[in-house]
DNA sequence: GGTCCCATGTAACACGTTACATGATTAC
DNA sequence: GTAATCATGTAACGTGTTACATGGGACC
């Protein structure tokens, strides 16, 4: 059981689905390709975490609908009680910019900027995404007993630390301007 | 050439080191083990990007020193030019998280204050960097000019992220106040 | 005497990505 | 026709972690 494993149980908990859906769903939360869930799926279904049945459909090919055991559900809270572990963080623009001095005054400007714009993408997803949730009539995803709530807390998790990282590329753009080649 | 490569040639460009000395260099911004780090070593030296010698020590064992080759300047210059890549996080949190509605109110509440937790720690540990940089009497690091300038732009990256995380910790808190059970 | 730090390496395993493989339906 | 989406899987490879292996010096 590895964390993957145990996101993918989160996600059959709240809806039953398929492999192909549960990677789709996973994606802004977990990396992870179709040909390491689908062999996961498989050995969670045989050691007892969940159960699939086989659908049907005409215009689709067949899929299998994973959902949650008992057992699942136990192994599920267990770990949810502990204390979330160091998140790793993988960002080659971290060791570039530990090279600034390295580079020529472009090159380091172009840094920053790219980091603006992929931030400034990021950010209006989630924003639309956040957007559409607070239309539905539903009441509003800011009650922690809507079910969309956790969905809405990661998103404006998401937006925050966008504007804040935009915020550092801008005052590091800033400090660059003092710079002699 | 991965990331990690450039990493390491980045850090030997700035200072010919022993591999010893890369992995702690390396380990705030790439966490990496020795037992990656050496045979990628070997590997670039091999292959011309870098090149070492022996030094020899008499209360200590004996190291390789490696540096940089113009080869590897070479490739080190062309991949700074690049747009740096999409970071890659992997935070059990934001699964956990997304898991809200499965568990009581009070694992709930523990995940932010963990999470608080780590935050303050890390925040800590990088605001006595900064200072003690400050502290130096060559100049302030603020200078893009300086040679610790990107040490101290990633550090109050650091300092920004970790403040920004823990405020949404917070307000997701205050927002659990009105759960029902 | 035990533990920590320095210093380098290999081996086995776990995790993740890319590529290979198949095949139907929908949309341009 | 050609590309995209849905749907599931395997194989090969690359990356990352844990464990095994060695050995001297410093410190308590």
């Amino acid at each position: 059981m590895n964390t993957l494993a145990y996101g993918l149980l989160g996600l059959v908990a709240r809806t039953p689905s398929s492999g192909y859906d549960l990677m789709l769903q996973l994606q802004p939360y977990w990396q992870a390709k179709h040909s390491q869930i689908y062999p996961l799926l498989a050995k969670l279904e045989q050691e007892g975490y969940m159960q699939f049945t086989r659908v049907h459909q005409t215009d689709r090919p067949d899929k299998k609908v994973y959902s949650i055991t008992e057992k699942g559900e136990i192994a599920l809270k267990l770990w949810l009680a502990e204390p979330p572990a160091e998140p790793v963080t993988r960002d080659e623009m971290v060791l570039k910019a530990y090279c600034l001095q390295l580079t020529d005054a472009k090159s380091a400007r172009a840094l920053f900027t790219s980091r603006i714009e992929q931030c400034k993408e990021h950010m209006q997803m989630y924003e639309h995404v956040m957007q559409e949730m607070e239309q539905q009539s539903d009441g509003h995803p800011n009650d922690p007993n809507h079910p969309a709530f956790s969905d809405y807390i990661l998103l404006s998790w998401g937006v925050r630390r966008m504007k804040e990282d935009v915020k550092w590329c801008e005052w590091v753009l800033e400090l660059l301007e003092k710079r002699k080649d």
